[in-house]
DNA sequence: CTATTATTTCAGTAATTACTGAAACATCGA
DNA sequence: TCGATGTTTCAGTAATTACTGAAATAATAG
């Protein structure tokens, strides 16, 4: 790899971490490189910068289309094909939250909620589905939060995001003039 | 696996879950066992139930000591370690995601820093340079927010999280109001 | 159409990761 | 202490996943 040090930590870095994700270590390096590339590249390119066979990168590019997490075009006067990965790293994070819902958790949700259908025989049973509804409970709810707030514009989130637990404040506000649906205080568990 | 057919499935698909992250089909299945049961198991109940070798379990057991996922005790005139997961869904989502980021996160937002302070030599490494600032600008403001957040009680974070994107009508508002960056209580209506 | 260049597929192989059984180690009651 | 029971380690092996080069396929210019 012939790359600026910075780089060349960068993308090494990246290919640990995807293949801590389902991610191979190849398909995280050639990722990291497009991100990192001021101007999109063909195959031959990040073949050679990392020194991969030719074929693995297409394979690795095939993944990362499938991730939808790179854009594909053509350069003019050229046939080859040309890569890039978004500009904007919301982007990126939000399509790979997607992703992921798409491909793990709403099968997981399907799954459990299967198994809530399911009638218990015996206590054990009974509480494995009261576990699998807790399960199921705080995947919708964080799942739909995340819905709701990636909807919004990079700016609005960040701000919101900036605003941390002092949410909490309003929250405590909002309860203490009992304003409308708020959970009431009940039940300590 | 002897046990009921809502509890294997659930088993079955929590390892693969697992191994799409960094974890194993094995542990994924050991833990999703002990999520679901009522009581604490042994290691040779978990290798009986699974089929899986004694000391693959033993292993295993290993791993989810080292994410803090299982509690480990000893039940009365028996001298075998009892193995259970937390009862609140919400510690468990809690700890796995401080595990994640004291493994993945804060190496990451290092070499992120570290290259953050080279002086770039080129266009090309000015541009590189740029992109990892703005990845580490996420990071950082994501994981702040998540350490801010994790921190308040379960009712609070679900009504934070019930909240969702509603929160923006309130940004919304205080943009208007021209408030300083606090939560104040300015509301009219 | 043909020659040239680009891309993908795939069977074989390499590398990695997971798993096992046997042995070592640990604990505890008598 | 010993013997019984429980747990961990680890070298060897199995299974899985990643990667390559060669061949097939696709696209395009002439």
């Amino acid at each position: 790899m012939n790359t600026a040090p910075l780089v060349q930590s960068f993308v090494l870095h990246f290919g640990e971490m995807g293949s801590r994700w389902g991610i191979s270590r190849t398909v995280g390096q050639i990722y990291a490189l497009l991100y990192v590339s001021a101007n999109p590249l063909n195959a031959d390119e990040i073949a050679a910068t990392l020194d991969f066979s030719r074929s693995n990168v297409s394979m690795g590019l095939k993944e990362l289309e499938s991730w939808r997490l790179v854009r594909l075009q053509h350069l003019p006067g050229d046939r080859r094909e040309y890569f890039s990965a978004p500009e904007d790293v919301w982007t990126i994070f939000r399509t790979l939250a997607e992703e992921r819902r798409k491909r793990e958790i709403d099968p997981t949700l399907t799954m459990l909620r299967a198994a809530l259908m399911a009638t218990p025989t015996d206590p054990d049973e009974r509480y494995a589905q009261q576990r699998l509804r807790e399960m199921h409970d705080l995947i919708e709810l964080v799942t739909t939060w995340f819905n709701d707030v990636q909807r919004l514009d990079q700016k609005t989130l960040a701000q919101l995001l900036k605003l941390g637990s002092k949410a909490q404040k309003f929250l405590a506000l909002k309860d203490k003039l009992s304003l409308s649906s708020g959970a009431k205080s009940a039940t300590k568990r």
